[in-house]
DNA sequence: CCCGGTCATGCAACAGGATTGCAAATATCG
DNA sequence: CGATATTTGCAATCCTGTTGCATGACCGGG
């Protein structure tokens, strides 16, 4: 699994954009950017809790929207109703996302993004697709 | 919108099956045969209670739970973390749904179902692809 | 038609994820 | 440095959904 990013990224990217690069912020952004898969709250929290650097709950909440809010991080919905964020790859939002039936982890499939011109019932107008693949990913996938 | 069944096949849906037709599971089925958008735990609460037979929280949700897992629902994960529930409308479970981001009404489209050969990355094993559209509604969409 | 086992319901308590209000701490800029 | 705006922490609350347990209803066999 491919991480994409270099650790010491997360100052640099918050400072390039000037944003305040505050603590929390830099440590959220620098676990996201070390993720292979979508990360949730809770697993946020741990790695935080583990770095020896935890943020309190509501802080961790706030970081992460503003983190969406300012383009550098996305959100995914799954279907256990957790939110699951991961830094923004590119300007485009419209790729796919994985999701393992058997651990419950969410991948982004950056290359894979739906374009196809749907034909709705009358009156509906069409502005994005959302396409979530599920299946086995390669740990729960090997025999 | 169509609403695609008549009002008295609750019960004979029901009966036909062979299961238990307890008030609950009538009142909630019915509501459901008359909705024309997909309906979360709360509409179906309200209407029960303006129906003026309200239904005890937890056993609203195990009436949807049962209708789930006797195929006579179907239940929809959207982005508000909310399930929201339909009539099966036939044998299969791969349809699309589109999400109105104006007012949030969730509906099926049966008609649109995604069929198509995915190439995952390494490893990934495929089981199913879920497709969500979003736009506005044709209520939302009026100028 | 009624009796009894099985299944469904109601109520209370709980769980997890997320949000809000507010005061204290921190950053930034002149 | 001090004024101002932003961020953080903590407590309380909300919302959706679940679990345990006792009571009540359904329905097939008698
Ligand atoms: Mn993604
Ligand atoms: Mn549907
Ligand atoms: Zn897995
Ligand atoms: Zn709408």
């Amino acid at each position: 699994m491919l991480h994409g990013h270099s650790r010491s990224d997360a100052s640099s990217l918050l400072q390039s954009r000037g944003e305040r690069a505050t603590p929390a912020r830099k440590a959220v952004l620098d676990i996201l950017l070390g993720a292979s898969s979508a990360l949730s709250h809770a697993d946020i929290d741990a790695q935080t809790r583990s770095r020896g650097q935890p943020l309190d709950r509501v802080t961790l909440y706030r970081v992460l929207d503003w983190l969406v809010s300012h383009g550098l991080a996305h959100r995914i919905a799954a279907e256990d109703r957790v939110w699951r964020y991961n830094v923004a790859h590119d300007q485009d939002h419209g790729h796919a996302h994985f999701r393992c039936s058997g651990c419950g982890q969410v991948f982004c499939l950056n290359e894979l993004r739906p374009a196809f011109a749907v034909s709705l019932p009358e009156g509906f107008h069409f502005q994005q697709a959302e396409l979530t693949i599920q299946g086995l990913c390669p740990t729960c996938n090997k025999p």
